[in-house]
DNA sequence: ATAAAAAATGTAATCGATTACATTTTTACT
DNA sequence: AGTAAAAATGTAATCGATTACATTTTTTAT
């Protein structure tokens, strides 16, 4: 019942070694000849040896964690993120918590918990919403503590950051609209303070202009990324004197969520108005029609994102090493895209 | 720069105390007199003091983190589960750590390797699928700590188990579908060897012959849970000389994969044929038609996992808790279901 | 008032690995 | 062969909290 713990000492014992020697065979084997090195790993192997994680971290002053903030756990968008995360650190030694935003009433203090107590490494952040004081507060309590942000991010930072390449992700989907023979459309944008909204809408505005396009103050609809805030554009966009006859969303929920407020309405996707999401999440290509949108690679992101803490938890200075990445997008043609239909 | 941590020393020599004392104020407050108490309170509120994990772990031998393993991390229906665990714990000491089982050639080594390498005090495991050898090995190197199986569980064990009340549901599908008047109803289940699949079509064919309902040899389609299957599923049906009048699916995902297999064949849900899924993920409120469904409340599935682990822990012989609790489901109503044709 | 029991506190060993520093062994070079 | 430099190995302190055991203080009972 009682077994003790094998532990370095009866390594060392079994194989004649100190246990100096026996960490070095653990951590740093190109220390030793090859007759030492042997006869651990052979005493190891036998003993089926395995090193006690707190000790290795309380010596070596660190928490072999690194702490994942997730804005929502539920949200498949993320934990599919999360999933290529997951698989960066699959190989390591290091290991993956989660912070689940919704579950604390403030997210820095959650941040300043795990560091304080020493049991994380690092910080992964998919959410970009911090205020100036919240990054302060992080900056501060994670001095010399690598932080990555992915997918979103915080302008005007340091920190490290992998993202989709938002901008394209905009522009092709209005170059393909425009493609299509469409001269009038509309885009309908996610929250205000959202970075992907604000780089979303900038790029459909520059491709817009680019292309020549008339643009008036109806061409930007307001919403927030989810299905009622589709609900609600749709309905807006059913008051314009002149509709538009193609529409591009920040998200593929938005996009659903017009669809559907279209069709009810009598109006027919894609053959009175086309409709471009963003994302492509599961979903999209099971909706009726299935939804022409920008892919994000999100299990990409995810493990760019956990290469990136990787390398900087690897150097001596982290807080000297900023990864950023940009990751293409890629633009996925299905059924709610059409030519418009005067020139069909 | 090197500022050394502050510790329990720190506070001993602020407080005018021992260092015991100190570690008695901070998890066996009842101990101590109100003067010391208070003295150590005070020092560590004004130094700002946090316990040093690692330390604490190495000396309690243990590593204040549970396992969570999740067949696929991608996948929305278990995330869900995950962020209800996560609340779970959210108030403890304990950290989750996540295994995502498709980023392993093996499961059980995973495990292993976390609970010998002491960073875990126990495992959920959101997935059933483990042979009789593998929960042996189980077993044997999780000798005294807590297993609870949630959503998913092992026949035959003696695991904590959190399930959802897999045979209600089967059998509220059948009663609704029979109160609307369906007489011949075909079952699509999920892999053969899962757990949820046997109860979900025990229920539906005991519940069939409650009701005196005629079975055949086409009254159950084996599938897996996926849209794919639904697919198959679908064309299987169109090929019965006399066709069912409804359907009932192991999975959403199934039903819709019947759903627009059979639009395609020109049959239409629930007009020509009503369906009924099971799990309501997020798609199924969206979906066209929306899904009538057996809800399994997830986040609470992996709440109350993650309550029974909590309890487990605390438990002097967690090995002897076992936590057993099924969880009530709900028909949720919706498009795909109407009375069959011969009655309209 | 005194002994015995209970409560409070302190001392120091302990958990298991790492590593600074010291020592020994090997290699390289004249 | 002799010496300096490099490589290999060992000794023992260290990380920071917990706790067995010892000691002191307080309470209770007679």
């Amino acid at each position: 019942m009682n077994k003790r713990n094998t532990t370095i000492q009866d390594i060392a014992k079994a194989a004649g070694v100190s246990t100096a020697t026996v960490s070095r065979a653990l951590s740093n084997p190109e220390l030793l000849s090859q007759t030492k090195l042997l006869a651990v790993k052979e005493a190891i192997k036998h003993t089926g040896y395995r090193v006690n994680r707190n000790a290795r971290n309380l010596r070596k002053q660190k928490a072999a964690a690194v702490l994942v903030l997730v804005p929502n756990l539920g949200n498949p968008f993320f934990s599919k993120i999360l999933s290529g995360i997951n698989k960066g650190f699959s190989g390591t030694d290091y290991s993956v918590l989660i912070a689940d935003s919704e579950s604390f009433d403030d997210k820095t203090q959650r941040i300043q918990n795990a560091f304080q107590d020493g049991q994380i490494d690092g910080l992964i952040s998919l959410d970009g919403a911090f205020s100036e004081n919240e990054v302060a507060e992080i900056s501060y309590h994670l001095i010399d503590k690598p932080v990555v942000f992915a997918c979103e991010w915080v302008e005007n930072t340091d920190f490290s950051s992998i993202r989709s390449d938002n901008d394209s992700g905009a522009r092709l989907a209005v170059q393909h609209l425009y493609n299509l023979g469409h001269r009038k459309i509309t885009h309908i944008s996610g929250p205000d303070s959202n970075i992907l909204t604000k780089v979303r809408q900038a790029g459909f505005l520059s491709e817009c202009k680019k292309l020549k396009l008339e643009l008036t103050n109806e061409n930007i609809i307001r919403g927030d990324f989810s299905i009622q805030a589709g609900y609600a554009a749709a309905s807006q966009i059913l008051s314009f004197s002149e509709k538009p006859t193609a529409i591009t969303c920040a998200s593929d929920e938005i996009a659903i969520g017009v669809i559907s407020q279209l069709r009810k309405a009598g109006i027919s996707v894609p053959n009175d108005i086309s409709v471009v999401g963003f994302d492509d999440i599961e979903i999209s290509n099971t909706y009726i029609p299935t939804l022409t949108t920008v892919r994000q690679d999100r299990f990409e992101l995810g493990l760019s994102a956990s290469q990136a803490m990787v390398k900087s938890l690897n150097n001596v200075k982290p807080q000297l090493s900023i990864y950023n990445k940009v990751i293409d997008v890629e633009l996925v043609v299905r059924e709610s895209t059409a030519p418009p239909l005067s020139t069909k």
